[in-house]
RNA sequence: CGCGGAGUAGAGCAGCCUGGUAGCUCGUCGGGCUCAUAACCCGGAGGUCAUGUGGUUCAAAUCCCAUCUCCGCAA
């Protein structure tokens, strides 16, 4: 079975490793370009690039698919399937259409919920107690084709972003597995997407990630999940960017006004507009590393936060 | 040459501007108090102040230079 896999960030990853575990023919992995990172800007391959290249396999980081190029390289495969996860780009119709079988695509929500770039993360950040992942037909559309196989995932109250990532990332395999084995038996009938129930997942911006103190506990901490490993939930303090990486919720009340820590030796307790206090358990200063609150507090007196 | 912050005891920080015996909180060790305690009190140990057999100086954690590492912004 002549596989063309294409993905790009670690979410992708598992499940090119199970389609070489299980043998099947993987001609081509398709990722996009290397593009800068860190702080000198040097260009860095994608996650799955690096564990394609460890598997030997043959990769293709083309800026578009949208060429006859493109389409001439990956026509030469003749594929039976073309798999797709969170690949970064729509597929045009006539790279569509090259595979025997089907374009099968991994999204990581229960479509047609949260369609497009962060489907996990606007979950968390939804507050959501169930996500999951869903397989389908890919069309000419954004996440919008008939869909094929769905697992769901139970998103625990205090799961980042990045943990639920992990997580559906590592059920993936089973699911795409199960899918192509149904499909190509003819043992699936593909089920349409009601528009009507739709959602759009937009990409997260760092815009978005600024913390507003008068809002309830519960958004706050549903922030800072959702934005969590990335681009992370921020306040100021002392004029100094403040990221917090995660928080607990309590269920105590409080009169303090909003931003205003209680003094505490190994909490940071912050007020929040529904006068509950959220702890932070793990932020990080400016010019600072990364540490736990009770750290923080060591050489730290905070007594507001937010500006 | 993208901009900026930081490296001081096991941990988190202050001290540096205005050079002159290195300090705070926590931890750790010992003792005390207590029915008891992660609470409280007393005491101790622990640091070539990132590196440079660098520069200036009578004297450098502090001023100057070089290097390494970490982090924020930007992407």
């Amino acid at each position: 079975m002549k596989v063309i896999y294409m993905g790009t960030p670690d979410f992708a990853v598992p499940c090119l490793e199970r389609l070489v575990k299980e043998n099947f023919d993987v001609v081509c992995v398709v990722t996009q370009p290397d593009k800068p990172k860190g702080r000198k800007q040097e260009l860095a391959p994608s996650d799955v690039k690096v564990k394609a290249l460890a598997l030997g396999l043959e990769v293709y980081q083309p800026s578009t698919l949208r060429t006859q190029e493109a389409y001439d390289y990956l026509s030469k495969f003749e594929p039976d399937y073309i798999i797709v996860a969170a690949y970064g780009k729509i597929l045009p119709k006539n790279i569509l259409d090259l595979p025997k079988y089907a374009c099968i695509n991994v999204h990581g929500s229960l479509l047609p919920k949260y369609r497009g770039a962060a489907p996990i993360q606007r979950s968390v950040l939804a507050g959501d107690k169930v996500t999951g992942i869903t397989t389908m037909l890919m069309n000419e559309g954004l996440d919008t084709g008939d869909m094929l196989l769905k697992s769901e995932y139970e998103i625990d109250i205090n799961a980042t972003a990045g943990e639920v990532f992990d997580a559906l990332a590592q059920s993936a395999p089973d699911l795409l597995m199960k899918t192509i084995e149904m499909y190509t038996k003819g043992e699936i009938i593909p089920e349409k997407q009601n528009d009507a129930d739709s959602t759009y997942a937009a990409m997260l911006s760092k815009d978005e990630a600024v913390i507003d103190w008068s809002r309830s506990a519960l958004h706050i901490h549903n922030l800072v999940r959702g934005m969590s490993p990335w681009p992370v939930a921020y306040t100021c303090l002392d004029g100094k960017k403040l990221k917090i990486y995660s928080s607990c919720l309590t269920n105590e009340k409080t009169t303090l006004q909003v931003g205003k820590v209680k003094e505490d030796k190994d909490s940071i307790l912050v007020a929040c507009g529904d006068g509950m206090l959220l702890s932070l358990t793990s932020v990080q200063l400016e010019g600072s590393k990364r540490m736990d609150a009770k750290s923080f507090l060591l050489g730290h007196k905070i007594d507001t936060i937010g500006k």
